[in-house]
DNA sequence: GATCGGCGGATTGTAGACAATAAGTATTTT
DNA sequence: AAAATACTTATTGTCTACAATCCGCCGATC
């Protein structure tokens, strides 16, 4: 009998199509449908929800059932403020601690990353790269701040899949960048330079953060007031 | 009926026992005595043990029950590392971020951490030490922080209680310094100085660090070799 | 006409019984 | 006699059924 590897198979199921955006942030988790659709029955999957519910998944409230975690202004705010500190951290940690495995692990997850990237498979690229920071939090080895970056992950990882737009082709360049400091991040973290490590994550951040910026708060539309748009848009005027 | 308040009593039951080590790190939790002693069936007990694992009070493995959260040699190592970070960060959230109703609620477990301190009632004065420290992190309103700060709360509460000896009275002094510590937080958070609460975070930890040290690394005996002790203890000789 | 109270459906929470796995023990075999 | 294997037992995992709670709807009353 495998109901075993059904409820595991549930649970990556379900943080795959959370970090996805499959399941939107906020949207109802139904017990009973859930429980249907994986082929187990209530108790395990509850199970599954308190423990999604740890991992900062989902949010339960008692008699009123569960709901994907929520992403709103104040999420964001904090997000950018943590995830520097956070993520620096645990750079720095994981060169130190890192183990042969775990940096082979590594660079099996860089090499489908970079395939993900090739074949413009959004949603894949997005779920190896979390994979791939998620790896670094376990070389870490530190159990008090893995909580935080994995939250942190979450939501890094939904904030890309919501501002990701394909007709924006100047974000290539940007996730080549990306991909590069992957791979010179593992270099860093063979020859055990923490403090190298420590400062490519802010810069990894950066690059990061400037993507999503962008599309929070894109360039004003090039148009004149009471102007002809084709006229500024020829001029490159304010 | 009320099995809704048993199982949030098993919940807080469970947290209290484990923060003043009645149930000691690396300790089987067995589900059936624990359904039976707080009077609920298993099922609802299991996911109160799916929701400590998430909050870090316990371990879970598969088909072979759950444990109190072990603590050991690198455990410790992980919290010196980190615990300044966190709480420094927190802190200047805390001061940025408090509600009126948050520091109402602060001053009340002030007021209750003292007396505990007065009466020498030592767990108690470790759990309202938790509380305060945990009613800081509500203030912070950071949902990535906060996991952090739960697990750093949770293994300082347990090495508190570890390293406690009645019979060092000089540490009374240091008690009444924490508990100063304490209202210069109010102070600072009410007055809503970022900066100065992360400092002061810092000087806190440093306290509390060297309290802990001062057990971990005690003074070395006073005897020579091959000498008579008590003449070592008669002139202090090394 | 609007608001409050009560009723019914739907969903979450709980209970007890059953199945499967793991550990301990005893027996057997080399 | 020691080691390995099979069996027993205790414990975890799962399922079905039942109870309690919440939410939306309807009617009644002010």
């Amino acid at each position: 009998m495998d109901s075993r590897s059904r409820k595991a198979r549930c649970l990556e199921a379900l943080r795959h199509r959370i970090l996805t955006l499959d399941l939107p942030p906020g949207s109802a988790l139904d017990e009973a449908t859930l429980a249907a659709e994986y082929e187990i029955s209530r108790p395990p999957l509850r199970e599954s929800l308190r423990q999604l519910a740890g991992e900062g998944y989902v949010a339960i409230r008692e008699n009123r059932g569960a709901t994907v975690a929520p992403m709103d202004q104040r999420t964001l705010r904090n997000f950018f403020l943590t995830a520097p500190m956070i993520y620096s951290a645990v750079a720095r940690l994981a060169a130190d601690h890192a183990t042969p495995a775990q940096i082979m692990r590594l660079k099996d997850t860089q090499i489908l990353f970079r395939a993900a990237i090739r074949e413009g498979d959004t949603a894949r690229r997005a779920i190896l790269n979390e994979r791939f920071h998620a790896l670094m939090g376990d070389m870490a080895a530190n159990e008090f701040l893995a909580p935080s970056l994995r939250r942190l992950l979450i939501d890094h990882t939904r904030i890309s899949m919501t501002f990701y737009d394909p007709r924006f082709a100047q974000l290539a360049k940007q996730r080549e960048r990306a991909a590069d400091q992957h791979d010179r991040f593992i270099e860093l973290i063979e020859v055990r330079d923490g403090q190298g490590a420590a400062d490519l994550a802010l810069a990894h951040w950066e690059l990061s953060r400037s993507e999503i910026e962008s599309f929070v708060t894109p360039e004003a539309l090039n148009i004149q007031l009471g102007s002809d748009p084709k006229a500024a848009h020829r001029t490159g005027t304010i």
